[in-house]
DNA sequence: GCCCAGGTGGGTA
DNA sequence: TACCCACATGGG
């Protein structure tokens, strides 16, 4: 990969922690509410998500015991909001099936073992891709496994860094070579990925003459954010 | 009404 | 391997 940069990521990471404080991730009361929010927000607005959640949470449904037992009409209409929730309500349930019988319902002990096993596992679901387990490994299981989602890879193609035709692999090993494995560190660093392409890089309103990065690297053509 | 959002899986060449 | 497409809702 042919990185152009200025700036290490450990140097970005440090602008961004000056410029936001410390920020710590993933809004969920618990690991299990972590999975099921990480599939629920695949190519979906979060707000969406968070009514589907708090649909769950009325329907006493958030836990993998209750969800593996529900009728599947049922879910699909609790979840509804979330969109495509079909393919959704099925592949929460064959998930909280497979963590009931062969998990102790427990989602530690399906990301247990060496990072790269439990990652193997998890991509075996139905609806878990790399993101999705990236994302269940660093956030629900406190495991050092960097996210790469359309945050991070429209930030670092604007920064110029990455032409943005990379697979999700090759960003995911550039990340965790330049960066040491601390889950901390990992989870932290994706929290002000979303804060920054929240505040100034949503394509409609680009905002980067205040953008906290902007004297850090070589923009070019991409300071526009177009 | 149109565009987009914190992807994934299946099909085709 | 590299595209192409279906999947669906709610907010701007």
């Amino acid at each position: 990969m042919d990185v152009k940069a200025k700036a290490s990521l450990l140097d970005i990471h440090k602008t961004l922690q000056a410029h936001f404080g410390a920020l710590k991730w993933w809004p969920a009361r618990h690991p299990f509410e972590v999975v099921v929010g990480a599939i629920l927000t695949q190519n979906t607005a979060w707000k969406n998500v968070e009514l589907a959640i708090e649909n769950l949470r009325q329907a006493n449904s958030l836990d993998p015991q209750t969800l593996a037992n529900i009728v599947t009409e049922d879910l699909e209409q609790i979840i509804r909001p979330a969109g495509y929730f079909r393919q959704k309500a099925e592949r929460l349930k064959l998930l909280a099936q497979s963590l009931v019988t062969a998990y102790q319902g427990c989602v530690e002990t399906l990301c247990s073992g060496s990072l790269e096993e439990a990652r193997s596992r998890l991509l075996q679901f139905k609806g878990i891709g790399p993101e999705t387990a990236d994302s269940i490994l660093l956030y629900a299981a406190k495991r050092p496994s960097f996210v790469i989602d359309a945050y991070t890879r429209r930030i670092f193609e604007r920064l110029g860094m990455i032409s943005g035709s990379e697979t999700y692999t090759e960003l995911r090993t550039y990340f965790m070579r330049e960066l040491p494995h601390q889950e901390k560190l990992f989870n932290a660093y994706h929290a002000e990925l979303v804060q920054l392409a929240k505040l100034y890089c949503l394509k409609r309103q680009p905002n980067c003459i205040r953008c906290p990065l902007v004297d850090m690297c070589d923009y070019g053509q991409t300071l526009t954010c177009g």
